[in-house]
DNA sequence: TAGATTGTTAATCGATTAACAATC
DNA sequence: TAGATTGTTAATCGATTAACAATC
């Protein structure tokens, strides 16, 4: 049958150590954002010491289809066991692998107010791999501060500290009237990519990523459907 | 023609100025984010006397079709004028009656850990007409201490104080073991939509809405694509 | 009126789900 | 082997976009 044929190809691929897909830029922003949301299940799976766990096991955790986890790792390659379901352990591994969060990821903070300070010590990013290694700020007395284990400089020297930090994704969470000029200069200094806290659509050359985390829409986005409920 | 019978229709709605279609909470999550976008990008044309704007200019200002602009508002009305386009004033009012954002929402926080403390200072929530009214924490010390204007209370008063709140939004920010039974507790006491910035899922009756705002993720989803790149 | 843009329909595109042969 | 679950295809569902008559 023709996916026999697939899955030789698969295991061959594997064999190489690589079974990325032919373009992965080409994965639908969903399916990373499961690949993620599966990758941390498994973590707590592998915590509870469950061994296997089923494509149902897994949909019932998020509360999604169970066709839809098969369809997301077919992405990627074959890590299941018909019959049977996956080893816990295994498929994390790859998931880490595939999300390339197997390594640590550097990223730097831009704008230690009030968010840019809580996202410093948010347990969250260290956890998952991703490592705050400098933080700057426009206003000289935050400077030299160390909140948590990371120093804050300032912003003039962006530039030449961004190099060194090693780092391709800032966290933006500067004043609205200068985030633009702030995401200019971040590309300029070699950034890649950008979670973006402010509330403004930012205008970036094409290789370059911004992810947009709003609060204020997601709240209204709740608040209409509470206040049209009943 | 058919759609002028429509019309008809909606401007008979518009007179008892009631314009929501017929299930408002039928409306597609994503047509709801992006109308809260287009309320956001019309106060701003507002602040620069923009007196009109066309389907495509909102459409260029948030990076998208100017067809789903013009569809988006097809859900709930008639707003602009063929051949000229909208006005800037009038359809903004339209939006913020629609999200019902023209009063004032009330939500209560529980846990002013470092995220919880930041977003209580957060300007964007009050911009938007969200009040954080209360916040709750476990830890005693921080009780009675004022951050902002807002009262901490004990976790333990929780039930007696929501009512008094007038909130049925809380934001969650605590620690991850304990969301779960805090979740139970919040829709005990009334509650009926949680911004839950925990990284776990909640089960919570049917009649009660979760957001969720989960920054690990979205870090993870944004690393992905960067580190595929090239 | 001529030019511009709406509101709507139909076409397209993409994402989710159902179903099942292949497999362990 | 019998039972269970995968990986895949096809069907369904929903969301986006193109096109254009209606309108100002």
């Amino acid at each position: 049958m023709e996916y026999r044929l697939h899955r030789l190809y698969s295991l061959r691929a594997d064999e190489s150590g690589d079974d990325l897909p032919d373009d992965p830029t080409r994965i639908p922003p969903a399916v990373v954002r499961r690949l993620a949301l599966y990758s941390r299940a498994l973590s707590d799976l592998e915590l509870q010491n469950q061994e296997k766990v089923s494509s149902s096991d897994l949909a019932d955790l998020l509360g999604i289809n169970s066709a839809q986890v098969r369809k997301d790792l077919a992405y990627f390659g074959q890590f299941g066991v018909p019959g049977f379901g996956y080893y816990v352990k295994d498929l994390r591994e790859n998931l880490k692998r595939i999300l390339r969060t197997d390594t640590d990821v550097k990223v730097i903070l831009v704008g230690v107010g009030n968010l840019g300070s809580a996202l410093v010590s948010y347990g969250g990013f260290n956890r998952q791999g991703f490592r705050m290694t400098m933080a700057f700020d426009a206003d000289r007395r935050k400077v030299g501060a160390a909140r948590g284990d990371l120093a804050i400089h300032h912003i003039d020297e962006l530039e030449a500290k961004v190099h060194e930090s090693g780092a391709d994704i800032a966290v933006l969470a500067v004043p609205a009237d200068v985030c633009q000029a702030m995401a200019d200069r971040l590309v300029k200094a070699g950034i890649h990519g950008i979670l973006n806290f402010v509330p403004r659509r930012l205008n970036v050359p094409e290789n370059v990523k911004v992810h947009y985390v709003d609060l204020s829409i997601e709240m209204e986005t709740l608040s209409y459907y509470l206040r049209n409920q009943d």
